[in-house]
DNA sequence: CATGAATGAGTTTTCATTCAT
DNA sequence: TATGAATGAAAACTCATTCAT
């Protein structure tokens, strides 16, 4: 596997085993999002990180493995960046805002991540990985905006449709919007606005 | 095809391969949503449907050809809701908030829907035609809701990301959150004060 | 089947079914000519003769069969005209050289003939009946020539690869020259010298 | 590809895999002359050859491609024998003859090569590349025997008739021939007569 | 370890033929 | 008899995965 603890002394040829990994899942990750996962070849990921076919199942047991890894990859990222919101303490209605402006960020600048996701997520009933991986996240932004929630008068044991709202909502918007060339660009000031003129509220 | 235009006369024998077509499309559609629309085999849908796999392809040239047609059936439908909101006068806010609620309603109820438009969003890339269906509906829908968008300060240009916020918001929310068992069962209430909680609106 | 002995009396109804299974071969013999034996549907057949799929097997037991039967059509008329040649009674040499003029003339008249009998003949290793319809043809050439050869030094227990090259000298012609645009347009006054200039004959 | 430049170093692994090309041509040859290019599967081939199916696409892309190659590689063996015929001076009529006698005795020590040949022939209509290297090279031929036509009376702009019969005369004979039996045996001396009987010539 | 040739299960699609109407 | 919908056998081709070198 790709994750390993130390990240110091690998032997020359240890660091260049690394990299090759690496490689894989850059590459993986950008064909996938863009010619889907399906249409994407073993062979097409090896070639753009310049390996041979076969080395890519030494360094994963098989394609599914690569994209629940990138899944975790992703999903882990977006957590830590969840968590740093949780160092400033803000009222909850700020903080509401701002795990979603996390996400909306997160995906309005990582295109792939949307399609990567948006596409894995199809995989899920399937793919009993993925399904975790996911579980594991909502139930963990649940667990983080559960109080805030309460709050605001959200009812605590349907925190988790609430976090499933905050991460669908920004996920959604990208994947659906990307092919069609929408999304990318949006000023800051019209995302702040999005859910108000939605949601009926004051607009300013 | 399977245009249902006059429910008129029809020999028995044209009544029996309408109805085999639409059970073509009604299984089709819910095993694609289910097994994921490249793991369901044609033979799957026909099987289903209890004819031969040939059989198939007397009703549309090829699988693409199902998905495409699915699309722009379960397209059609959300539209022609869309429509009926607007035949009662609203004010912008409750306007904005009818065709979003309308949206949810949908996907709510076909979460089979919510399932396979998910998947097909992913193979607008490759296929023109769906990627077609898909720009026309957020176009259509985008023209229905620039003046209430633009009333509220939403600007006329960005008309269509703010219906691909209010189409993503509601399919993102079934789509993510059918295969973790949440969002069928949200009640009403919740509902209405989702986009609220989230905007940082009054909440109460 | 087609053949009728009786010319006459036939019921209007019979006179339609007969018409109808003249335009399949007339038809059948041209698209097979052109697109290829295996590339051309039963259905375009039957399209081209106005006629529905099914009915072509009320005709013919399949689609083997009406190659056969092309084959023994076409087969038949040439024999026809070769046996019109031994009415006027020949020396040896104007004998084979009328015999091969037949073929030729039928041939460049005929570029359908050529191409159908071109492909048939590939199916002859595993349709027996078109064996045997080559089989005979050439058997029955092999006969008619057989003193004209013999007159000319040719062994008789050879006659078959003699008439074999006949037919085959001619038929070749065509079927090699058709598609590359030769052929069809050669003069007369060449052909005959043809085969002079080949065998090294005075060329005058 | 199967290109035999070098004979030079090959890896084992190298020779092995060229060695399986080559089997490929050889039993795909065989198969496709004796069954039909069309009943002959590719797993038919790969079978003969010791191999899975999927390793055919490993050296061809697809079925026609490997037709495609046959036909090159056939065609260009006839093509360097005629090319030594021109090694040693011949006046018009006996470089005719020679060219055609080449032709011959290719076709009836090689009967495969006349039944794939005639086979690919058909072909030629549908795949451009197989009627490209016909085209290449009958036009080939032409000009290399057009100065002995001309010399002995036929015109120049007609040449690739005279190439085409050249070919086709022997092509046909053995095509139509083998499966009747035919051909196989002929004693030279029959050969040689054979053109001057049809053209009427002093026969002895 | 890296390589890339070999494998073969799996899928779509075609089309001759059957048969109920 | 004519029709055309249904059938299902067959074939080409793809590609994840294995494994000898």
């Amino acid at each position: 596997m790709l994750t390993s603890g130390q990240p110091a002394n690998l032997s020359p040829r240890g660091r260049k085993r690394k990299e090759a990994g690496q490689r894989l899942c850059q590459k993986g990750l950008r064909l996938m999002a863009e010619k889907g996962i399906d249409a994407c070849r073993v062979e097409d990921i090896t070639l753009a990180a310049g390996l041979a076919k076969g080395t890519f199942f030494t360094h994963f047991p098989g394609k599914d493995a690569l994209v629940a890894f990138l899944c975790g990859q992703l999903l882990n990222d977006l957590a830590g960046r969840v968590r740093q919101v949780g160092l400033s303490p803000l009222d909850a209605r700020s903080l509401l805002a701002a795990v979603w402006a996390v996400h909306w960020r997160f995906f309005q600048l990582n295109p792939q991540a949307a399609g990567f996701l948006g596409q894995a997520w199809a995989r899920a009933s399937a793919n009993q990985e993925i399904k975790a991986l996911w579980d594991d996240y909502v139930d963990m932004l649940a667990q983080w905006i559960a109080p805030a929630g309460e709050h605001l008068g959200w009812p605590g044991e349907r925190a988790k449709e609430l976090a499933l709202w905050l991460v669908s909502s920004s996920l959604g918007f990208f994947w659906l919007g990307r092919p069609l060339g929408l999304g990318g660009d949006v000023p800051p000031e019209l995302i702040e606005r999005l859910g108000r003129v939605l949601a009926g509220g004051p607009g300013k």
